[in-house]
DNA sequence: AAATACTTGACTAAATTACTCTGATTTATA
DNA sequence: TATAAATCAGAGTAATTTAGTCAAGTATTT
């Protein structure tokens, strides 16, 4: 799970789709990519994956456009950050199977591993209706146990070259 | 603050001061690299920024190399990425004074600030020490209240192009 | 003097990200 | 049935950032 302005796009133009679809009308493109100040074009890409994630439904043609596929209140943050960005590929410290450089786990292991679950737990309780719904402190919010959570959110790493 | 593999290599090499400087011997890049697959070029770098920060301090000539400059359990992992990241040039969202997009603020703001708050606190309490200890369970630890901290942590962000 | 080790500035290459472009296909409605 | 509104899909490009290198120092110990 990366954290990039792709992520910030999918969660900006769900949240507007929440926003200014209130009576089930779907909303469109063109109308998101005025009020958020995306293009078009990216916008087609984002929905392509926000679509295959499941998180959205279409409808095509004239007066067609997008709706929220699910509930407002079960969409996470996390959904959509997920969706938007294809699985990373594995370099590592991905997992704490196969352990870090050459085989060898690495000191800093388990720093990043908490690290990721303790991003993960937060985008995995926000949803698109809290952040519709300004009056909700995001500050204090009641996480999941960390039993409960697969660790997603990984720093991002290259394998270290020896020179 | 970013979250790059550069803040992993700082926090690895800051790890392994504490960890083989254990008896006030300074402790050389050269080790460090061998140790930790760093290259030796990309360590002086990385020391440049350490050093900068207040982090390290180096004794130079034979027989020398770099000291942690203060105990290990008050140099937090925080300290760590924001010294080896230079600032980030603010962008949008930066802050919540002057608002997100064209002066308006966007709507995912809080989200994103609560976000980096989260994220902030667990870096901030979150020690050198710790890591080098692995019998501390970083995924329960008391984090600081959020009246205290300052947003720090800010995902990456670009002004959209309207096209 | 010679070797060790840090110091600094500038530079390059690779990777990633953030897009764009072109051309479809579907469907409502005039 | 033509037209326009809208999504859908593939591929490509440009900008930025990151990661890492190189070269030429300076300080200090032995």
């Amino acid at each position: 799970m990366r954290l990039t302005s792709k992520g910030r796009y999918g969660v900006s133009a769900m949240v507007d789709i929440n926003n200014n679809g209130k009576d089930g009308k779907p909303v469109t493109l063109a109308a998101i990519s005025e009020r958020q100040f995306i293009s078009l074009s990216y916008l087609e890409q984002l929905f392509r994956s926000l679509r295959a994630g499941g998180l959205v439904r279409s409808i095509r043609g004239p007066g067609g456009g997008y709706l929220l596929a699910h509930p407002a209140n079960e969409i996470t943050i996390a959904d959509v950050i997920q969706a938007v960005n294809e699985p990373i590929r594995t370099t590592m410290c991905e997992n704490a199977v196969r352990g870090c450089h050459r085989g060898k786990r690495c000191d800093t292991h388990q720093l990043w591993d908490a690290m990721g679950k303790h991003i993960y737990r937060f985008l995995d309780v926000v949803t698109i209706e809290m952040v519709c719904q300004k009056e909700v402190d995001l500050n204090n919010l009641e996480l999941k146990p960390v039993e409960n959570i697969i660790p997603e959110v990984v720093m991002e790493q290259k394998i270290a070259k020896v020179s």
